[in-house]
DNA sequence: GTTACTGCAAACTTTTTGCACGACA
DNA sequence: TGTCGTGCAAAAAGTTTGCAGTAAC
């Protein structure tokens, strides 16, 4: 991990580190404020600015990724590789989806039209499993 | 058109009837902000957060269509039928794709674990026309 | 005549930026 | 030691809200 960062002539800085310790450890799909407040425990004198600049260095370094599945702030994904999304949309919360069918799923050729496709993300929209439940309890 | 405002008890106010002919008109995905500018050259005194107002009022009606694809502003769709997105990760613009194959998508039996699947959208992600044109050049 | 909608202003949230200090290589 | 990253503060976007007046029904 730390040589990805090397490779990247990115500096090891014990904030950058926590940061990216703090994503790798979860399978949400945080925004900035909340990975603040979960890395502000382990070092409380970090800054949110901090965590901002970070994520967004990291973002464009290709080690996590923005999802733009919901309106209202930015989240970051730590996992960068091939894989879709369950957007819950009570809620809010995103889940990884991991499927071959929909990795599968390539875009047809009107699309040609508009412009050269570089990948194809599927959104499955719904309620979560809390939220159903919450929903039918109503 | 009006008789679905009606139906709706909207009351047809002039600056909400040119929002919606602004929409009704494009296929493009403004944000709030690029309404506000076209409405104005028709109703110079309409106020921005009117704009908000009414395109807040209007999808939680369901005659508009929000759409998260990218972050920054939130976009709002005037199709509201079935159709997927081709975004274009250079300039940000925002193409409807139309498709059969692509409506037929089905999420896969693992989202099950996850909660209830409402609607698959799938997001095409790459370089429109302009952007792909002017990527080659350089 | 009611009630809903608009415009204005102010507040609020999310994100970016300038600058000086401190830490990594 | 030189440069990059951090923290602080202020500013910039984007969006929401309270209130009084206006327009639609």
């Amino acid at each position: 991990m730390t040589r990805v960062l090397r490779d990247e002539r990115l500096r090891l800085t014990h904030q950058r580190l926590e940061i990216i310790r703090e994503m790798a450890g979860t399978d949400e799909h945080p925004d900035v404020e909340r990975v603040y407040a979960r890395v502000r425990t382990r070092v409380p004198t970090i800054s949110l600015d901090t965590v901002y600049r970070t994520l967004a260095t990291l973002a464009c370094h290709g080690l996590v990724g923005r999802v733009a599945v919901t309106t209202g702030p930015v989240r970051y994904d730590a996992n960068v590789a091939r894989h879709h999304h369950f957007v819950c949309t009570r809620c809010g919360s995103v889940r990884d989806v991991f499927d071959p069918t929909l990795d599968a799923v390539r875009a047809p050729g009107s699309a040609l039209a508009l412009g050269v496709v570089e990948s194809v993300d599927v959104q499955l929209r719904g309620a979560c499993k809390e939220c159903a439940r919450r929903g039918a309890r109503e």
